[in-house]
Formats: structure tokens, C-alpha cells, sequence
DNA sequence: AAAATATGTCAATAGTGCTGACATATTTTT
DNA sequence: AAAAATATGTCAGCACTATTGACATATTTT
């Protein structure tokens, strides 16, 4: 027994298919997410903070279940990072207008702004990537991550 | 003072360019690791696990501090991680050959097992959403990836 | 011999995720 | 009207991943 036998061979396409575009993902999302990473810290906040403020930016108005089923994180891990960000005065909650349990989400100017600051080294980045391809070519990208998404177990 | 304006409006793409690529790009990660997470928790390892034993899997025989340069954290972090995969059997450490203060990281087959069954749903992700696009226009994906990693601040 | 390097380890802290339980207000169903 | 379901909030406790700064050891370079 204890039949440790060492793998000096790297992996390769044939064992793993797509290989080298599951390398390239995780490098490109690390990148990505280092420079409002660096933003956030100065707010005293983190990645969970800015994923919410961006949603609720994109969506204004919408409620706490539907953030929930956004981000896929529990209630608990969401109540933190919104009370902070309504405390800081970048997020308001109102009450549905239909519906008094609900609580809509919207940014203020002061959360639509840190959501700007946070967002420009993520344009950059992707804008400085695509001018690297042919335009042509681009919406093939927007496609290709839409599809990444997607229920295959969800 | 206390002037909380409030926002109605989406956020749109002539606020922040690309707006829209960068949420897919977050839904994309998400999902993408999402169905590794589930399996990881089943051996009572976690993402970071994950990665670690990506690369090592990927360049056996790299060093600790390769290895950090690669996933961008510290030392203490890695160091906790490395330990429970060489005490699982998933990672065996040796000396280096030419200079004696390296530790040489390499997998065991039995690491070399579980990095292939942690890839097989990414594998499958990105086989599926690349099904979806044409077949001349997938280079330019891993493209895009490739300059979405990058200096640009790092 | 001294300085630099590679690794390992310790203690302490922060951020983000989880579970399960329980409370309140409100709406829907019976 | 009463009961059940829903939306939200909150509590306690835990796990994982990341951080910093300090220090120890072995080894290599200067």
C-alpha cells in the first residue's frame, strides 16, 4: 500500500479538453477583479460589497430575493455587506410599492459613483483586450460567456 | 448636507464601457466554479485548494515561490493549503536539484486524479458554450482572455 | 564570514461564505 | 377571521481564504 507514485508529466489537452482556456479563465478573472479589489480597500470594503452595489445599480429597485438570486449567496452573507452599504449612505432601501414586505434596493449618487470609480480599470481592461481582436470577432466573445453561464447543474 | 439623492436609473453602457461584458464575465466565473466547489466539498478542500493543485498539476516539479507568483497571495496563505494536499496525498514536496532551499512540488497520482475530476465540469462548461460559437471565431476568445490577463496596474 | 534567499511557522485579524433558528410584518389561502 | 405562506431581518456559531508582521532554519551567494 501507500503507493504514492510522483507524476512528473505536466497535464495536458488530452487528459483535460480546454485545458489551456480553463488556465486562461482563471488568470483573466484573477486580473480582473485585483484592481477595484485595490479600490474597495480604501472604502474599507471587499468583492462582496462591489458585486452588490453593481446589481443594484444595474437594477434599481429590485428587491432582496432577487439580489440573492443574483449573486447565489445566502441571506445571512448578503444582510452584512447591504447594511454596511446602507449605513455608508451608497445604498437606500423603500418599501415595495405593491408588495410592504419588500424592500427595493436603490444606489444613491454616492453609491452610483463608487460603482463608476470601480467599474473604469474593469473597462479599461476589457476595452484595451478587444482592441486587440477584430471587431467582427467581439460579439463571439459576449457569446461565448453567456454561454458559460448557465444552469449544467445549477 | 445629507443631500441622499436617490437613483432610479440603470446604470448604462455610456456610463461604463462594457458594461455588459463585465457582468457576463462575472456570471461566467460564478458558474464556472461553482460546480468544482460542490465536489471540493465533498474531500473537505476548497478553492484555493483547488487552484494550488491546478498548477501543480500543470508545471510539476514548480517551486513554493512559483507557485505563489502564479495565484497572487502569501506565503501563510498557500502554506495552509500545501499542507493539508501533501498530507491528503495529493502533493509530495522535493528538494530541488541544483539549489537545495527549493521545494519542488509535484502530484501524486492520487492528485493527479482529483485535478481531473475538478475539470471535468470546466471542461465541459467551456466545450459546450465554445459548441455555441463558430468554429473560426473561438481563437479570438482565448484571445480576449489572454490580454484580459495582464499588467495594467499589477 | 556576512548577506541574501527560499521556505516554514506563529499569532492575530478581516472578509465572505455557510447553517439553523427565530422574530416581525405582510400577504395569501382556507 | 384565522391559519399558512412569504419577505425580510437578525442571532449565534462555524469554515475557508486572505492579510500583516515577526521570527527561525537551511542554504547559497557575495
Amino acid at each position: 500500500m501507500s503507493e504514492e507514485e510522483i507524476i512528473t508529466q505536466a497535464i495536458s489537452s488530452e487528459d483535460v479538453p480546454q485545458l489551456e482556456n480553463i488556465e486562461l479563465l482563471f488568470f483573466a478573472y484573477r486580473d480582473f477583479v485585483a484592481d477595484p479589489d485595490r479600490i474597495l480597500r480604501q472604502y474599507g470594503f471587499g468583492r462582496a460589497h462591489h458585486r452588490a452595489l453593481f446589481f443594484v445599480n444595474r437594477r434599481p429597485g429590485l428587491t432582496v430575493a432577487e439580489l440573492l438570486d443574483i449573486l447565489k449567496i445566502t441571506k445571512q452573507s448578503l444582510a452584512r455587506v447591504l447594511k454596511q452599504l446602507i449605513e455608508a449612505g451608497h445604498i437606500v432601501q423603500s418599501e415595495g410599492k405593491f408588495d410592504r414586505r419588500k424592500r427595493m434596493l436603490f444606489p444613491t449618487r454616492q453609491g452610483r459613483n463608487l460603482i463608476l470609480e470601480l467599474s473604469q480599470p474593469q473597462s479599461r481592461r476589457i476595452n484595451s483586450a478587444f482592441d486587440q481582436i477584430d471587431p467582427e470577432l467581439r460579439e463571439a466573445v459576449s457569446d461565448f460567456l453567456r454561454s458559460v453561464r448557465g444552469e449544467q447543474s445549477e
